[in-house]
Parts: C-alpha cells; sequence; structure tokens
DNA sequence: CCACTCACG
DNA sequence: ACGTACGTGAGTGGT
C-alpha cells in the first residue's frame, strides 16, 4: 500500500500569513459584494502550493476555538497585549472555512484548546499509525513536533514557500532537538505570546544552557554547579517562570480531539458550491482552474477568442487597412530572440484576429507594408524582442507604439515576469495561458499541434489589446505617463538597435589568453596538488574545505550552510598561515577569467564575429538594466589579467575606435541632488574631489593636503555606504575596522552633510506611508516589507528605500543621455554605433574620422540628459580596443 | 535545481 | 539581542 500522508495545516496562522502577503492589494481584493478577499486567495494559492508539494492522502485544517483556553486558565495574562485581528482579516474566516469545506478538507477546532495541540494531537495519532506527516504553519513554535515521521514546514515570504523543519535542520537552527526547544522556551519566554522566562536569557544562552543540560529540570538540579553570576542569580529567581513557561510552551498531544485518521481522508471537491463560492468572490482564476478541472485540461468556450488562420488565399483582405491602430504578436520559441526559431505570430484588426505559423508571410504585401507603416501604431507584448524579431526578417517596424510588457513593468516590477501570460493574470486575465502552459520547458518544450497553437497566439493579441485601458490608466494615476514615453519606449529601440550591432569580438585574442592561462592554471594546481599531498577538484569547495581545514588543519573563520566557507573573505585571512592559500586564490582568479570570459565569451561570438547581448529592460528592481548571454557589464576591470580580456573587444573598422564615456560619480551627485545637501552640492559645484572632501571633513582636516590616502579610502567607502543605507557593521566589515570606529565614521558624517541624514530619514518616512520609493522621473519600487515586524526584513526594506531612489535615478539619467545620444548620432548621420551601456557607462563603435566628433558631442549629451542642482561630469576614453579605451 | 563563488556598477 | 551593506549574471559542483 502507497505511503499514507496526512497534512496538517495552521488555519489561523496561515491565514494570517496569507493575509499581510497581500496587504498592500487589500483594496484591491474585494468581491462584488465588498467583502475583503486577500487573504482567502492567498490562502488558496498557499494550500494549492503546499498539497503540489506534500501530495497529502489526508488533510486537515486546525483552527483556535476562541481567546479562552487551558493555557489562558494557568496564566491569565497569556497572548495578552495582542493586538486584535484586523476586522478585513476577521470576515474572511467563515469564508475560508467554507471554502475548505467545499474542497473536500476537513476543518476542525476544539473548544478550550489552541490549533496547537489540535495538530499535536493529530500528528501523533498519525505517526503512531504509520503516516508520515507533514505540519504547515507560520509559527515557530510548532517546530517542537518534528521527527523522523514528521516535518514541519514553516511558511516563508513567498507564497507556497516553506523552510523544512527536520530533527536535523533544527538542530543547524537552534542547536537543539525538538524536545529540547520547548526547554529553551522555558528558559527565553516568549514575548508574541505574552509570557517570560528567565530574565536576560534570550536564545543563545537557553540554546547553550539547554545543549549543556538537557532539559530545564536538570539544570535547575545543577544549579550549583554554576558559577556566581547575575545571570546564576536570575536563574534562581525566575525559577517559577521557566517552570511556567515549559507547561505554556508544551503542546498537548493528547487534547480530548473528536476527529478519527479516517475523518482527514481528502475528498472530491464540491464543484458545484466551489463555482458559486469563487463567483461571489470575483475569483476568476480559480473558476479558469476549477473549469480545466471539469474539462480535464480544456478551457471553456467562454475563454475563447475567434479567429482565422492567415495563408496567401486571404491576406488580401488586409489591403487597404483602414485602421490607424492593431494589435500584434510574434511568436519565436525561446528568450534569446537573435536566435530563436520563429513559429507565428497573430494580428488583431478591428475584431478580427489572424494567426498564421507561416511568418514568410510578413514578408509579403500587404503585410510587411503594415508593419513598416509608421502612421498604424501597433500595440504588442514586448517592443524591443518584436523590433529585433522582425529585424531578422528583414522588416523595419514602424509605429510600435504601445508595449504591455513594459507598461507593466513600470507600474508594478515586483513581478518581473516576461511571460504575457504571467503579466496577464498579474491583471486579473485569465483567457491567456502562459508559454510554459502551453509550450512547456527543457527538453519538452515544442509549438503544440495547430487548435492549440492559434488559440494562445490569438489570446495573446486579444490580451494585448484587453489590457491596454487598465494598463495605460494605471501609468497616468503614477504620473508615469513621461516615463513609459519619453524614457522606456525610446530606450526599448535604442536598445534593439544596440542589440543589432553588437559588438566585434576576436576569438584570436581570446585563444592566446586561453593558451596563456591554460599553462599557469596547470602550474598552480601542480603546486597546490604537491602541498595538499594529493589531487583533488579545486573548482569543488567542498574538496578544497576538507583540503584546508581537515586535512591540513587551518583555522576555518567563517561556515556556509553547507559546510566550510572557502570564500576569498576567508582565505585573505588565511594568506599568512600558508603558501598554498594565495595559490588557490591565484588559481581561482585565473579559472574564473578562464571559463566566464575566455570560454564563455568565445562560446557566444557569432557567424559575424560579433557578440549580441540582450539587455534586460524589465528586470531590475531599480530601473537598471541587466545584460545576458553574454553578460557584458561585468566585463572584468580590476585585475591585469581579468582587464586583457577587453583586448579582444575591438571596433567593427580595424583603424576605428572604441570609445568610452562614463559619468562621475553619478550616485553621489543624485544623492546630493535628492537630498538637497549644501556641503555636499558645494563639494561638486566648485569640483572637488568629493571622496578627498568628505575625508577633510569626516576628520576635520584644514586643507586638502592633510588628507592621506588611506583617510580617502576610509571617506571613500563611507560614501558608499551612504548609498547603500548604511549601517556601523557593514561599513567596519568593508573596511577592516572595529565597528566603533565605523559608527564614529558615520556619526561625524552625518554631522558634516545633516541634510542627508534628513533626506535618508525622509526616504524610509515616504516609503511607509506611500507603500513606495520613487525616482526623480517617478520609477516606483514597492516596498511592502517595510511594515515587517522582522527586524531584519525591515531593515533591508528601509536600506532599499534609500537606496532605490539614488541607483534607480542614475538609471533614469543615462537611459535620457541614451536616447538623445541615438537621436544625435541619426541626426548626424553618423556612422558610429553605440554598442555597450554599463549603468554608468557608454561604450561605442567609432569609424577613424568620427573620433574627433565624438570626444565633443558624448560628453555633452551625457552632461546635458537632466538638469540637476549639481553639475553632471562624464569622462571619455578611446583607443583601438576596448582595453586601450580608457 | 540550489549553493557557492566571483565578475561588474 | 537581532545580523546586515545596494543592484546584477554565469560557471561549477553536488544533490
Amino acid at each position: 500500500m502507497a505511503q499514507k500522508k496526512l497534512l496538517l495545516i495552521d488555519g489561523n496562522s496561515v491565514a494570517f500569513r496569507a493575509f499581510y502577503a497581500l496587504y498592500r492589494q487589500l483594496d484591491r481584493f474585494t468581491s462584488p459584494d465588498g467583502l475583503h478577499t486577500n487573504a482567502i486567495f492567498t490562502f488558496k494559492n498557499m494550500l494549492d502550493a503546499i498539497i503540489k508539494q506534500v501530495e497529502p492522502t489526508n488533510i486537515l485544517v486546525a483552527f483556535d476555538a476562541g481567546k479562552v483556553t487551558f493555557r489562558t486558565a494557568m496564566y491569565k495574562d497569556y497572548k495578552g497585549g495582542r493586538q486584535k485581528t484586523p476586522s478585513e482579516l476577521l470576515e474572511q474566516m467563515p469564508v475560508i472555512r467554507e471554502m475548505l469545506a467545499d474542497l473536500g478538507i476537513k476543518s476542525y477546532e476544539l473548544k478550550n484548546y489552541e490549533a496547537d495541540d489540535i495538530i499535536g494531537t493529530l500528528s501523533k495519532m498519525g505517526e503512531d499509525a504509520g503516516y508520515k506527516v507533514d505540519v504547515v504553519t507560520g509559527d515557530r513554535d510548532l517546530t517542537q513536533l518534528a521527527s523522523d515521521k514528521t516535518t514541519v514546514l514553516i511558511t516563508k515570504n513567498g507564497v507556497g514557500e516553506t523552510e523544512a523543519y527536520t530533527p536535523e535542520h533544527m538542530k543547524e537552527v537552534n542547536g537543539v532537538t525538538p524536545t529540547e526547544f520547548i526547554d529553551m522556551k522555558a528558559l527565553m519566554g516568549d514575548s508574541s505570546d505574552n509570557y517570560p522566562g528567565v530574565e536576560g536569557i534570550g536564545p543563545k544562552t537557553a540554546s547553550s544552557l539547554i545543549q549543556k543540560y538537557g532539559s530545564v529540570e536538570n539544570l535547575y538540579d545543577h544549579i550549583d554547579d554554576l558559577k556566581k553570576s547575575k545571570r546564576k542569580e536570575r536563574l534562581i529567581r525566575d525559577k517559577d517562570k521557566a517552570f511556567l513557561a515549559k507547561k505554556l510552551a508544551t503542546i498537548d498531544r493528547e487534547s480530548p480531539v473528536e476527529v478519527t485518521l479516517e475523518d482527514t481522508v481528502k475528498k472530491e471537491p464540491d464543484y458545484e458550491k466551489l463555482r458559486d463560492l469563487y463567483e461571489r468572490l470575483g475569483f476568476k482564476k480559480f473558476l479558469v482552474e476549477l473549469n480545466q478541472d471539469v474539462t480535464g485540461g480544456e478551457s471553456t468556450d467562454a475563454e475563447n477568442y475567434d479567429y482565422v488562420e492567415l495563408t496567401t488565399d486571404n491576406i488580401a483582405e488586409l489591403d487597404n487597412l483602414e485602421e490607424k491602430e492593431i494589435s500584434f504578436y510574434l511568436e519565436m520559441l525561446g528568450d534569446n530572440y537573435h536566435l530563436a526559431p520563429f513559429e507565428g505570430f497573430s494580428l488583431k484588426v478591428g475584431d478580427q484576429v489572424y494567426v498564421s505559423r507561416d511568418v514568410a508571410l510578413l514578408q509579403e504585401m500587404p503585410l510587411k507594408g503594415i508593419l513598416e507603416n509608421k502612421t498604424i501604431k501597433k500595440n504588442v507584448f514586448d517592443i524591443k524582442r518584436t523590433y529585433v524579431g522582425l529585424h531578422r526578417l528583414d522588416i523595419t517596424a514602424g509605429g510600435l507604439d504601445y508595449d504591455m510588457l513594459l507598461a507593466s513593468y513600470l507600474v508594478n516590477n515586483e513581478n518581473n515576469s516576461n511571460d504575457l501570460g504571467e503579466v496577464a493574470h498579474l491583471y486579473d486575465e485569465y483567457s491567456v495561458k502562459t508559454d510554459l502552459e502551453v509550450y512547456g520547458k527543457g527538453k519538452k518544450q515544442a509549438i503544440p499541434e495547430d487548435e492549440e497553437f492559434f488559440k494562445h497566439l490569438a489570446a495573446k493579441v486579444c490580451v494585448i489589446e484587453k489590457l491596454k485601458p487598465e494598463l495605460l490608466k494605471l501609468l497616468k494615476d503614477h504620473e508615469q505617463d513621461d516615463l513609459y514615453d519619453e524614457i522606456e519606449i525610446p530606450v526599448a529601440f535604442v536598445l534593439a538597435k544596440m542589440e543589432i550591432a553588437g559588438m566585434k569580438v576576436e576569438a584570436g585574442t581570446l585563444i592566446q589568453l586561453q593558451n596563456e592561462f591554460a599553462t599557469r592554471l596547470t602550474e598552480l594546481e601542480n603546486k597546490i596538488y604537491q602541498q595538499a599531498g594529493e589531487r583533488f577538484n579545486l573548482n569543488s569547495p567542498k574538496q578544497l574545505g576538507h583540503i584546508l581545514f581537515e586535512k591540513l588543519n587551518l583555522p576555518p573563520i567563517k561556515k556556509t550552510k553547507t559546510g566550510y566557507s572557502t570564500s576569498v573573505e576567508v582565505l585573505d585571512q588565511l594568506k599568512t598561515q600558508s603558501p598554498i592559500v594565495s595559490e588557490i586564490l591565484d588559481y581561482r582568479q585565473i579559472a574564473k577569467i578562464q571559463s566566464t570570459y575566455v570560454k564563455g565569451l568565445l562560446d557566444v561570438i557569432q557567424a559575424d564575429g560579433r557578440v549580441h547581448t540582450r539587455y534586460l529592460q524589465t528586470l531590475t528592481a531599480t530601473g537598471r538594466l541587466s545584460s545576458v548571454d553574454p553578460n557584458l557589464q561585468n566585463i572584468p576591470t580590476k585585475t591585469e589579467e581579468g582587464k586583457q580580456i577587453r583586448k579582444a573587444f575591438v571596433p567593427s573598422a580595424p583603424d576605428g575606435y572604441i570609445f568610452s564615456c562614463d559619468y562621475s560619480q553619478v550616485e553621489l551627485r543624485v544623492l546630493a541632488h535628492v537630498s538637497g545637501d549644501s556641503n555636499m552640492q558645494e563639494a561638486f559645484k566648485t569640483g572637488y574631489d568629493i571622496h578627498a572632501h568628505t575625508a577633510m571633513r569626516i576628520f576635520h582636516l584644514e586643507s586638502p593636503d592633510e588628507v592621506t590616502p588611506l583617510m580617502r579610502r576610509h571617506a571613500k567607502a563611507v560614501n558608499f555606504g551612504i548609498v547603500y543605507g548604511i549601517s556601523d557593521y557593514g561599513l567596519s566589515k568593508n573596511l577592516g575596522i572595529s565597528r566603533k570606529r565605523a559608527k564614529e565614521f558615520i556619526d561625524s558624517y552625518f554631522e558634516q552633510y545633516p541634510q542627508i541624514r534628513e533626506y535618508m530619514d525622509k526616504a524610509v518616512k515616504e516609503a511607509r506611508e506611500k507603500g513606495y520609493a520613487e525616482t526623480i522621473m517617478h520609477r516606483r519600487r514597492y516596498l511592502p516589507d517595510i511594515h515587517s515586524k522582522n527586524f531584519n526584513v525591515r531593515s533591508f526594506a528601509e536600506r532599499t528605500a534609500i537606496n532605490s531612489p539614488i541607483q534607480g535615478s542614475a538609471a533614469d539619467i543615462i537611459k535620457i543621455a541614451m536616447i538623445n545620444m541615438q537621436k544625435k548620432l541619426e541626426e548626424l548621420h553618423l556612422k558610429t554605433k553605440m554598442v555597450l551601456q554599463v549603468h554608468d557607462e557608454l561604450i561605442f563603435d567609432v569609424p577613424k574620422d568620427e573620433l574627433e566628433t565624438m570626444k565633443k558631442i558624448v560628453p555633452e549629451v551625457m552632461q546635458s540628459a537632466v538638469s540637476l542642482d549639481v553639475p553632471l561630469i562624464a569622462d571619455s576614453g578611446w583607443g583601438h580596443n576596448w582595453y586601450d579605451a580608457k
């Protein structure tokens, strides 16, 4: 018989998590009759994800019966002082239980007991009957139930993501066994359940005491063995509290539940009731799923769009087109549209939808004319992809006007999917499936037969058009029309042209480097193996860790989740202890360059001798671009060996130039601008070396001559730290100084630049009020975590609130510069191509006779991209390859 | 598919 | 007491 699996869910806890997961969406999630639905919706999503993961045969969802329990009888303030459940969640609780019933899932509550105790009791019943048990909750108390048969899944931020607590994982996290965890809590108490333990004992101390003594009882039996200390006094004084806390923390595994395991068997859903419920709640997504469940995967007809197949026979219908606005979708299978095979297209003209697998039709009249006609506006999903795809078919797209992907990214970039279906689902539009659903992935990825494929293409082009008004309205409401019209749309074309141009890379130069590096790597390997006394895989951190820390007995400075850390940070500190360490560092450095850059680049040089990266325009949270296949934004600059790679990047013409121009301190200038700090603005206006200026101020020096290189280095690190949302810990780690010293630097900095501190406070405050941070061009980044009660999660969001407007505004600025630059190149009919963007730097492929023009116009255009309260400065360099362009 | 490591701004 | 710098992509090993 198959293994029976019992899934136990802490209903209140999961509902609570579900509610806050979409708290920001509270107002968007309401049913037609005014009920909030965010928790119900997310609860169902979480439930689906968990069921998919666990595949249970039996399920029970436990709920708390009320405030009064046997624990409140023991201790009247148990869970006292808790904020009461928001009414917006409370109203959803009965509906969740109704939904569970309709889904065929048992839910249960027991008077006088908490959900924890129901779960504790049923998990024991399950274990005794030979079931495998999984418990799902957001409450770490339940981890005490973990055993070889029971796993406790603690919900994490993402929907359906959980952290699995097995006894082993428990040991790693808390250093104690699940049962000992109860004793740990006895000493610590629990502030969220509002009961104290022993004063002054937190998780660390509790864990080490329990590891030593095994239990609270045993600890107190040996209390006299402890050295006289404040802690000992407190342990003795708070003994009663500790024993009470232990009782409160212990989950009752023998509670009088009136449920049998038979009652928890998962039943068939009641589809009719579910349909009624989903309709009442306005859950389109689940209604679509329900239809698929009932019909065995097929959507119902209501979700289909009519279409006709376009062929040479009916293409004449497109002659003399009157429409001035159409929608278009070009399908290529795979991400890399420079190479991906064409699979088909769809076209929506008025109410008529055409689909076809035959992309050659696009090259025929009248279709080609329509696609190239600038006065016929086209709605698409991903202008850049479409432009490049059509370019490969010798079509110069004109009139690409609306981009659903870009619009959606600007409206909310929390979900950075570039799948049309997934994006549509964000706006409650489920009439289109995702590519993953239709085409599959990996080896099995394939275009389905005509009917399913055409349906999908038709749905795509219809949805582009259908969601357009809503997305445009959101852009307007967010005051993002300019960002969209004047920056992102134009920059999409600039990027398309850059990608198409590509950059010439000389394979010969790389092969020469490959040989040199191969020799050096062999030498280093031999030396390392000799000192290690054996051969091993140097690229395996695990094997390397074994050699360094077990065989050679070097001190392990840092651990990772899975073993010893062997990162640069660690190895740097071990350098002095053994010569093998420096050689490993050298090996690592060269091996990285060899595999990622030399070999990596050789693999992606295309037939035209060039590399054509793709810039991802809708990925980052801040508005920066990213670059893939290959990534040309992380070509080495720091080490000499690394920099050699740049010699392979050359201009198209042998006597041409690579011309590079980068903004100087653009992020700090943005900070000076947005903060309005007069001291920092003054420094930029007078053209000081900003880091030296900072050094003078924070170290209270009279003249620039007194600034030592070390002071400047420290000041520079502080400036960077400020941009990142500084902490004394981070700065101390970066500079290798004490935390105290780091704090002094920071305090001194804020004394000298008081408005910077005001900016940081304001950035956090505004993010808290609005729920997002914003750049100078109104690019948004939502920060729901800013309300988290987890210190770390919240702190991270606060630093992000400080950093995002700075990094994001710098991204806005260079995008404007790129648009103006491309315009200038075209106006002047230059043959020069803009080929790369590396966040604060633009790189051009320049014919010899255009160099002088470029020297003049590029800095001009970049410096005048926007007008800030401080000047923007851009510095140029050029040479016959990228290495020399400095 | 994840963890680790390391390349860039 | 907590346990951290901000934003990325790619190669490798190991499950």
